[in-house]
DNA sequence: CGCGCGATTGAGTAATTTCAAATCTAGTGG
DNA sequence: CCACTAGATTTGAAATTACTCAATCGCGCG
C-alpha cells in the first residue's frame, strides 16, 4: 500500500476528511528512506519534525551516563515517534530515534504541524485525540512498571506489541522493560506458570 | 483568588480568548468543593468528567489486588484530574481519584469539553498542547523509573513538587515512587551524600 | 570453517522487599 | 497539663529479586 493511502485511513479513524483536504494535509508530509541502524534523530540535534511509520520499525531511546539504553517507544507502521520533549520544548534532542530496520516514513515539520492545526480544526483535534491515548499508554506502562515484576512487564508488552517478539532482538525488549539482559534471558524458564 | 482568575489566567498562558469567550467557556465548568479524603472519581464509577484543582491537593492512584496503592499522579492547584482511560475509552473508573487536603475544583464534563472544543479552536488547542505536556511528563517519569533507583527517584520527584514534601505523609511518596514504606524511610541516611 | 554477535547460564553481590517491632506525633478527652 | 490512642515513621533482620561480571553456547554469514 502507498504511503498516501496508509495515512489517510489512519487519519480517518479519527477524523474526517474530504478528498481535497487530506490532499492538502499530505502535501505537506515527506517522504523519507532509511536503512537498518540508520539514526533519525541523535542526542544534541535541533528537533523539527516528527515521524509517521510506513514501513519497518523505529526505536526511540534515551543513553545514560554509562552508556545504558532505555527504550522509550518501538514504532511501527501507523505509528508516529520523534523526541517530542525537544520538539515541544524547543531544546535540543535528549533522545536517539533509529531505525530497527529498513524503514519507509513520513516526516512532518513542527512548522506545518501547528500550520495545518491552525488551518484546519479536524487535523488539530486529530493530534489532541492521538496524545490522548499516548498519554494513557504512557500511564499504563508506568503502572505495569511499579506493580509488575519483569516477568509481568514482559507479558504486557507482548499484549501490546505481539509482532515484535520476532522482529527485535531480545535485548531491545529488556532496554524497553528497564531489565538486564540476563534478567530477561531467565524469566521463561524461572517463574513461568 | 476566584477560581474564575485562577483557569483564565491557566487558560491564556497558552490560548488567547476574548472576555467573552472566556466567560462562555468558564460558565461549563461546575464549582465543587471536597473534604480531605473524598473519593471524587471511584473503581467502577463511570467516568464524565476531569477535573481542574484550585485549590487543595488530589491524588489519582491505582490499587492491585493485594490493595497496594500505586500513585499516577498528585494534582496542585492549576492541574487537572480524571481518570483519562476511563474517560477516552468510555469504560468504568480503574482508578480512584480523591482529596489529599480539602480542596475546591472545577469540574468539566466529557460532553462539555468535546462541545467546548467544536465550538472554539483555540481550546482544543489548549488541550492538545496540555496532554502534549502530560504525554512528556510520563515519559520523563518512565525514564526516572528505568534508569535511577529508589533515591533518585526521589530527587525527581521533589524537583517536580517541591511542595509535596510537606503537604503529603511519606507513604503517599513511596506509593508514587513505587517503592515501600521503608525503603524511602531508610533513604535519608542510607546513601545520603 | 571460523568469526562475531546475540542469547544463555552460573556465581556472587547489591538493592529492595516483607514481616515484625519499636518510636514518634498530633489530636482528644479528662 | 497529662494520659491515651491512632496513624505515620523508623528500625531491624531475613528473604527475594534483579544486577554485574564472566564464561559458554548457538547460529548465520563471509
Amino acid at each position: 500500500m502507498q504511503a498516501e493511502e496508509i495515512l489517510k485511513q489512519h487519519l480517518s479513524k479519527t477524523i474526517a476528511l474530504t478528498d481535497e483536504q487530506f490532499a492538502y494535509v499530505f502535501s505537506h508530509f515527506k517522504p523519507l528512506s532509511f536503512k537498518k541502524g540508520d539514526a533519525i534523530i541523535s542526542p544534541g540535534d535541533k528537533v523539527d519534525a516528527e515521524y509517521f511509520v510506513i514501513k519497518g520499525c523505529l526505536k526511540s531511546f534515551y543513553t545514560n551516563d554509562d552508556l545504558k539504553m532505555f527504550i522509550l517507544q518501538f514504532a511501527m507502521p501507523t505509528w508516529w515517534a520523534s523526541d517530542y520533549h525537544a520538539l515541544i520544548y524547543q531544546v535540543k534532542a535528549t533522545v536517539t530515534v533509529d531505525c530497527i530496520t529498513d524503514a519507509e516514513v513520513l516526516s512532518l515539520s513542527s512548522d506545518d504541524r501547528e500550520k495545518l492545526c491552525d488551518e484546519l480544526h479536524s487535523i488539530e483535534r486529530f493530534f489532541r485525540l492521538r496524545t490522548n491515548k499516548g498519554y494513557v499508554a504512557a500511564h499504563k506502562r508506568l503502572l505495569s512498571m511499579m506493580n509488575n515484576d519483569a516477568k509481568g512487564r514482559y507479558e504486557d508488552l507482548l499484549k501490546l506489541y505481539p509482532e515484535l517478539y520476532n522482529i527485535v532482538p531480545k535485548q531491545l525488549i529488556a532496554a524497553y522493560l528497564g531489565v538486564s539482559r540476563e534478567t530477561l534471558s531467565r524469566l521463561s524458564y524461572r517463574k513461568n506458570a
